[in-house]
DNA sequence: CTCTATTCTCGTACATCGTACGGAATTGAG
DNA sequence: CTCAATTCCGTACGATGTACGAGAATAGAG
């Protein structure tokens, strides 16, 4: 989610002197390239596939086989084309990895208008993403390196910005309460996923329970040592989800 | 941050239905293997690197040329090694990771003992953090895939859980609350991290401007449009990472 | 119709990656 | 010395993203 005012990050002689991160100086996608291209011209051959089918196979292998099996060969052979040809339809891979998060956006379609309560509201949209990172488990790890919001993603955003119109914030909060509430669910989704795989594998959650039963018997840290002993009742993901949920938004302070 | 009391995820016959993620079934990193393995038998021949020298080539590879830099063959060099000799000291990549990221966690040492308040004290862990990871750009992306957290990574939980006791919460909420600060931290230097290099490039800057407008201008998108209309003082990420903190913070409502 | 410009298709090829394998080198124990 | 253990690392393999360019299909111009 990187939607801020163009000028907000730069202004004036301020120099950001942030070292090079992941994508560092590379142009990554234009969005405008991406999302605004019109219908070309109708001249020369007619094209044997199409974004959506594009879109849709490579979404379906990430579902069924986890974000790592979408190669573009993969990609390729499962709609009958030759690698190559994918690069008509998108300009490199990590294009398509847009294009796949926007595709299942469009099942985030909201009918209910805002009820006026936006707390209510934006849990509602929480839960929502919840269900929808846990039907595509390879969503929170694909939104950590995505840029720029397609028309799907803009859709909920618009419906987000209008449940947060109540709060009264200006445009750049009500934004950045979208990117943060949505970073939470990624996040939160993304241990949840992490989890029920170790937990899937006895001997690597034996391994780790090990571990930190170790960690804990050595004596310097008795904090740990303390909350790993004690009882708690074993929480669903789904209630440790609202409970955090509700923390997080119940005491958001819209007065400054 | 995968720390959870061991089995808090699957209790009884409940079903994890949860399909494969990102390392799926893979069994990821042995904890054993990476932070208890004992001081080897002296025998055969003397090592000519070390897990610490190793790592911290790779982690000033990381800081100077980005993430994507350090790959095996890099590293070996750096330090004049062969390349298969990395594996000596580390099973593979994603340990050599791993490694890294609590090599850097070191730097997190906290000298000053919780002072009651754990507000104020929460505040201050997540102000180091977001300074360690604007110094280690690469971390926010490192972080999403770690698992098992090393020796410094587990002081500065011990730390943090030092902080909470006030609050009077379980373990497990207290372990909750340190992963998902955690993951703000990491979420918010994200995107600091992200904005900053596409406003070093004016022509990728200058083209997610035109596409926002573009959008803003096309009738379905009222709110988006004038929240990016909006004034709104433009804040330093600083000033916006410390406004967010505090509703985070300020607001958690520890009584339930 | 033919010609030509345009667009899509995709086989081949290459650089780069992580790492399996196995032999050579070095060491301490018996 | 012999032998087993341990480290070093050259070579090699399979997989990946994608540059290149030759061919095929299409639409308009003449």
């Amino acid at each position: 989610m990187a939607l801020t005012r163009a000028a907000s990050t730069t202004s004036g002689k301020e120099r950001v002197t942030v070292p090079p991160a992941e994508g560092s100086g590379a142009p990554g996608v234009d969005p405008a390239q991406l999302w605004l291209r019109p219908t070309e011209p109708r001249r020369g051959r007619r094209p044997s596939f199409s974004r959506e089918a594009i879109t849709a196979a490579a979404v379906a292998l990430a579902d069924t086989e986890g974000l790592e099996a979408v190669t573009m060969r993969r990609v390729a052979a499962e709609i009958g084309a030759g690698v190559m040809s994918l690069y008509t339809y998108a300009p490199d891979k990590e294009t398509l990895l847009e294009l796949m998060v926007d595709h299942v956006s469009g099942e985030l379609t909201v009918t209910d208008p805002p009820t006026g309560d936006w707390r209510s509201d934006l849990k509602t949209i929480a839960h929502l993403q919840r269900a929808h990172m846990l039907r595509h488990p390879w969503l929170p790890a694909a939104l950590a390196t995505r840029r720029v919001p397609g028309p799907n993603t803009l859709a909920f955003l618009e419906h987000a910005l209008a449940v947060l119109r109540p709060t009264g914030l200006d445009g750049a909060a009500k934004l950045e309460i979208f990117a943060q509430l949505t970073a939470f669910v990624a996040g939160h989704v993304g241990h949840e996923i992490a989890q029920a795989a170790v937990s899937r594998s006895p001997d690597r959650a034996a391994a780790e329970a090990r571990y930190l039963a170790a960690v804990a018997a050595d004596g310097h840290h008795p904090e740990l040592a303390e909350a790993l002993a004690a009882p708690g009742l074993p929480l669903t993901p789904e209630a440790t989800f609202s409970r955090f949920l509700g923390r997080l938004i119940d005491g958001l302070d819209v007065t400054h």
